[in-house]
Parts: C-alpha cells; structure tokens; sequence
DNA sequence: GTCTATATATCGATAGAC
DNA sequence: GTCTATCGATATATAGAC
C-alpha cells in the first residue's frame, strides 16, 4: 500500500460522472470553507446546476459530508491495516517504519482535506447526531499502528522524549496536517520533513534544562505569561465586557458561524436589544476577542525576541509561551481553529487575526534564519512551518498533559531530538 | 355549560393581539384550505406579515395545527364532563339530553373547524408524528355521554334502529359538522334539525321492509349496484389503467394534495419518464379517477329517481344505493373527503367532482319538495342537508357493520324514526 | 437528469413601543 | 434605556413537469 491516494479514494462504484463531480466539488468547497459556510447554492454553482438538482444527487447536504468522512475513515483504516502487518522490529528499521507511516497518513490527510476539516475543525455542535457519528473516525487500528511504530524506536534516555507525548505529536501532526501546510506541498515530503524535526531536532547542540531556564528569553517568557493571569474583573452583569465574554464562551463551543447572536445574549443574560446598544455587531464581538487574544500573544513574543538570548534559547522560550497559550487561551484556539477557513479573505472577520499570524511566522523564520547562519540550529525545508505546528499542538487534550511536561516534551523533541542519544 | 364557544376556545392567556391574530387567521385558513393547502406564506400574507416573522409568535407550522388541535379537545373534553354531571334518566328528558348533546357538540364543531377539519379530513400520512399524536382527540369521555344519553332513550322496538349505530351516526354527524354543513348556519338549530331527522324519520307512513324491497326503485338499485362489480381486467403492467389504479390507491392513502407522482409511479411500477408518456399530469389522474366514481353514482341516482316509485321508496332506495357507494368506492370517499377543500375553485381539479354533487343535492332537494307536496314526507329545514350528510355516513368504519345492517338502520331511522312507536 | 417554482425555517439587524 | 416584534436576505429541501 502507501503510494497514490488521490481522488480516488473518495470515489464510489456505480455513481454517475456527475454524481462524482458533486462529490469532488464539495469536498473542494468544505474543505475551503467549511460544512457551515459551504452552502448547497455555492456546489450546485460550481458544478454548473441549480440548487435543487443536487437532491437528485444527494439526499441532503449532510449525507455529501457523512460520505466523505466515511471514506476518509475507510482509507485510515486501510492504512492502519497495511501496518499491522508488518510487526515492527527494534533497531535500524523502526525509523524508517515512523517514516512511512507518518507519510501514508499525511497523504491521506492531504486528499481527504474536506474530511479532516469537517473532523477536526469544525464545532460538534453544528453537526447533526448522524454528521457527529461519522465525525468518529475509526482511529483504534491507527493508534495501534503509532503505538507500534514509536515503540520499535530505540527506547528514550532519561530525560529523552516523552515516547506517548511523541505518539500524541506525530498522530496528531500528521492526521491534521492539511489544516497545518498549504494544499500545493508534497504531503510525502512534508512527512518526512515534520519526521526530521521532531525524531532529530534543530539545536545543534542544547544547553542542559538549567541553562535553558535562566536565559533572558526564559525569563521574559515568564514574565509575559505572568501578565497574561491578569483577569479584568467582571463589572456589571450587564455591561459590555460581560456580554464579550459570553461571546467568547460561545464562539469556542459552536464555531463564530454557528454561534447566533441570540446564543450570545442568552449566555449573557440581556435581550437582544440591550445586547445592540453595547455592541455593534457580531463581528465586532469576534474582533474584539480575537485582538485582545492576539495582543496578549505579540507581547509575549516581542518580549521574547528581544529578550537577545541566542536562538535555541528564545526558541525555548517560544515553545513555552505557545504551550501556555494552549492552555490560558484554550477558547481562542478553539474559535480559530474553527473559524480557519475564509482567514485570507479580506472581508473575513478572522482576517486581521490570520495577518497578525503570518508576522509572527516571519518573525520564526528570521530567527531560524540567524541560527542556522550562525551555525546554532539544523536546517530542514519549511522548518518554521513544521515548528509552528509542532508549538500548536493541544498537548492539554492529551490526558494528564500539563504545561511543564508539555514543555519538556518540546525540548526534548523539537530541540534536542527522539532520536538522539 | 353548552352556551357560547366562540374564538374564546381557542385564545391561550398571556397571548399577544398579534400572536391571537397569527393563531385566528390560521384556523381560518386551515379551516378552509386544510393543512398541507395553508402556507405559512398564505398566513402571513393575511395577518400582514413576512412569512418569517410569523416565527417569532409559533414555532412552527405544525405547532398552531397542535394548538388549535389541543383547544378543540380540551373543549370537547369540557362538553362530556358536564354532560356526564347530570346522570342520565330515563323517560321524557332523555331525548332532551340528546338534543342537548348534539347541540353543544355540532357548536363546538363550528367553533373549531379548523381542528374539525385537521382531524377528519386531513389524511394522517401527512403529518408529523407529533401532529398526529395532537389528532387523537380525547374522545373516551365524549363517547361515554353520548352511551349515556342514547341509552335513556325508550328502548327500541323489535326491528327499530339499531342503538349502537344511532350512537354513532349522532357522534359523527355532530362532530365533522362543519365539514358538511355551510359555515353560516346556526350549528344547534342545524343540531335540533338532525336529531328532528333521525329520531322521528321524514316518512309519514313507511311500507314494510318487504314492500320497499319490491318496489321499482330498489329493483332498479339493485341492477345498479350490479353493475359496479363489472371490475375492468388489470391491463399490462404499464398499462394506462394499471397507473390510474395505482394513482386511486394512494391519492386514497396521503390524500391528493400530499401524493407526488414519484409516489403514484412507484406504486404503478414504472419510471416518471413512462407515467408522463402515459398520462397527461397528476391532475389528469384525479380528474379521471373522479370521473369515474362519478359517473358510476350518476348511473345509480338516475336510475333509481327514474324508476318511478314513490318519494319513500325512492328516499330508501337511494340509501341502498350510498350505503353500498361507501364500501364500494372506500378509495375515491377518502380521496374527496381529503381533498374537499378548494372544491368550489373552478380551477380546482374536484371542482367538476363538486358540481355534480351539488346536482344531485339539487335532485334530493326536488325528490323531497314532492314528497312533502303530496303528503308523503313531513318537512324539517334544510332536510336535504341532513340527509346527504346522514346517507353518507360511513357505517362500514363501524365495527363489524355490512351494508344490509347500515341500511336496515337509515330505513329505521331516517325514514320511520328511531323514536317512532 | 434537470429546471422552475416554492415550501418551511433561521438569522443578523433594527424600529419603535413602553 | 430596555425589550418586543418586525424586516430582509437567504438557508435547505421538495415537487411537478419535461
């Protein structure tokens, strides 16, 4: 197994070409912009028909998404099978079984996009219990299959990477990767790249946990997340702030496109007519939680970079302030997360939000940039790519992950590397 | 209790003006439209509204059919329990307490004949589970006071009318007495009419059942009803008339307005390409359907009123003759009891169905004018009404009830009265 | 298999009554 | 200042016809 899984993987025997192209086309369109800002009126266009003759096709929008994430859940199972039966064995090839599983899930990830970003990035609660069940990707073969692979790995040192922290890394890097990295990039390649960072590292050499700790950049790391604690009160049960953070509440558990306004004044406990005197639209709410959550980020990450520690140190730092931010914006995360999709159109309320993520990935690149000119960090194709999306993984979501294990784990992957001894 | 049961028994306290108007003008239009042949566009439309706006007043179409529906047995509920207060007697007030009865009930049925309406002439398939959970009106009571009451009367004869069937025609004569009787007639006096009818018959003298069997006008039915057995051989399977019989069987079932003619081709077994080659349209199907029945009750009716007899004869006669149109054309009774509404639309495909009923009223009209001339028939107003809705009632749903016993009963009480001596 | 017409329903936003 | 009732736009879906 391994190669080829292109579109084919989604086709079924017996549809029609034009059956087949309404399928493709919304698998394109969800995977663009969503299940809830895909409308029927958006495929029937592309295809070239009216809306109510994709019922000839399909019998409801929610069956179009029920069959691609099945099919997804089909070709992971398929997957998972094909690894299973090679047991894995200790030593030279236990690597290179990482490797390729990694990779076959990543390409699956890259053409069943539509089906990842109806699973992983869209809110449950917009789905219907039928979209919810499919949403259940049968995953148990597939974490046998990691489990499997990372434990044919030499075991860790002490103090090495945690082996169920890289497990979580890698299932989770991979099967999402689609969300993570640009449709045009090899998924293959990209596999293996992710491989390199996290089983060998980028710091040349790292200094010990001691040193790490007492940089300049550790301790402006800290400093910024201390700021973070600071909780504005909750002033009058009806002022503005309080109707913000019902929006903010909201937006995490159903997605900002889900979320009605009605939602956010039940939540807030005022009518819909006191909710418009305070603020000014729905987007204005969302503006205002995603700056408040960006601005708490570029403090910490200015504060970072200037704090002049060398690179690995202040890309320790780095992996501390995001593991934080996992935790203390867990909401944030959630409403971008969902609210992924559209980011690059101008008009889009995430638009500024998704600007000000592309200065921190450029400030990431200059900074590996200076440390692999200066000879402190490794150099792997789209290395601050492939950091980012390590540094955003939901490590709390992992059971009993805090954030200092979190942030071991990172030192000792993304920094030092699984693999080396 | 009995008196006024005007918009009050539909009103819900707390309700706004608008909210009553929205629930008002439905009924209105339920009652004359019915369910499925009411938009929530028509409402809105006549309370001056946008359609979306009605939202914010009901939740749903569906739920002002079930409130309308819940006031109707509430208020049903209300008529028994205070018949049911006053235990019956026998001797001279029985009858009272019948007329009695008939009255509040045939008032309530013209109060609520928009519920009278969703629940009798609506056919069940097309509503929601919940809708039909809201059509079991809670009748148990009801049907416990009219046993009371029809048993106080004087027992019946040997060969009198049958206690159990007058109960029933009571109850389901009063009941869906809106769908029967013109909506500007004062529902007790109509009542106090049909129980003139069906307690003390219209016949001033009545031959013995051997002499009304003999005469020419029963001859002449029998021969009639003959001829209806004469069953067209089914054709070839896609034969024209395999379709039209295909279309009778489930206009019968969902009612014409809710069958699609994906249904009908189906149940015919043949693609909508082949029906369309076959058939003109769907109205094409009810036309021709109606047409038929139609002109097998104008051969009988003629026949009989052409067989000379006098007007009691004729009068018993023609009650052979409905008694067995019921059972014979079960389908086609279901099909214009559902589709009943909009009947006095010329565009309406039961128009030309509508004007020859209202011909053969008119037949029944001149039949009893000369029986009442020559002194054969007493006369009570609107008689002819009474006795249409009477002629049609549909025994057969009864249990265990044939047409000699559905018609032995009309002889006994339609013509010689069920209180007769 | 597709079109045209139209159904029920939802949602962001706001005007105006209280 | 607060909330009710409303609008305008648009969503998913169905059905007759060809």
């Amino acid at each position: 197994m391994g190669g080829a899984q292109g579109t084919a993987g989604r086709t079924a025997a017996g549809d029609s070409a034009r059956t087949q192209a309404v399928r493709d086309t919304a698998a394109r369109l969800f995977g663009a912009a969503g299940y809830a800002g895909t409308t029927m009126n958006d495929i029937a266009d592309a295809v070239g028909l009216l809306p109510g003759s994709l019922y000839h096709h399909f019998a409801s929008k929610e069956q179009i998404a029920a069959e691609l994430l099945t099919a997804f859940g089909t070709a992971l199972t398929d997957v998972a099978t094909a690894a299973a039966a090679h047991p894995p064995e200790p030593g030279a090839h236990a690597e290179q079984r990482v490797r390729q599983l990694a990779a076959d899930v990543m390409a699956l990830s890259f053409a069943h996009a539509a089906a990842v970003r109806l699973r992983a990035f869209e809110p449950p609660t917009v789905a219907t219990a039928r979209l919810r069940e499919a949403m259940q990707l049968p995953t148990t073969g597939l974490e046998r299959a990691w489990r499997d692979a990372v434990d044919g790995l030499r075991p860790a040192r002490e103090g090495g990477a945690d082996p169920a922290l890289l497990r979580f890394a890698l299932q989770q890097a991979t099967l999402d990767a689609s969300g993570s990295y640009r449709p045009d990039r090899d998924p293959r390649e990209l596999a293996g790249h992710l491989c390199d960072v996290l089983l060998h590292g980028v710091a040349v050499a790292c200094p010990p946990d001691a040193d790490l700790d007492a940089s300049a950049a550790s301790r402006a790391a800290v400093e910024a997340l201390a700021g973070w604690r600071t909780q504005e009160p909750p002033g009058g049960p009806r002022d503005r702030d309080t109707i913000v953070a019902a929006a903010r509440t909201e937006f995490a558990r159903r997605g900002y496109d889900a979320t009605t306004v009605r939602d956010i004044a039940a939540a807030a406990g005022v009518r819909m007519g006191t909710l418009y005197r305070r603020v000014e639209s729905k987007e204005a709410l969302l503006r205002e939680v995603l700056g408040r959550y960006s601005g708490h980020l570029a403090d910490a990450v200015t504060a970072v970079l200037a704090a002049g520690s060398g690179e690995v140190e202040t890309l320790d730092a780095l992996a501390r302030v995001f593991v934080h931010a996992s935790r203390r914006f867990e909401a944030e995360s959630c409403i971008v997360r969902y609210g992924w999709s559209g980011r690059e159109a101008a008009t889009s309320p995430f638009h500024d939000y998704y600007l000000e993520t592309q200065e921190r990935l450029r400030a990431l690149e200059d900074l590996l940039a200076r440390g692999v000119a200066d000879g402190r960090l490794s150099t792997v194709p789209d290395m601050a790519w492939h950091i980012r999306s390590v540094l955003w993984l939901p490590f709390h979501q992992h059971a009993r992950t805090g954030t200092a294990r979190a942030h071991a784990f990172l030192r000792a992957a993304l920094l030092r590397g699984a693999l080396r001894g």
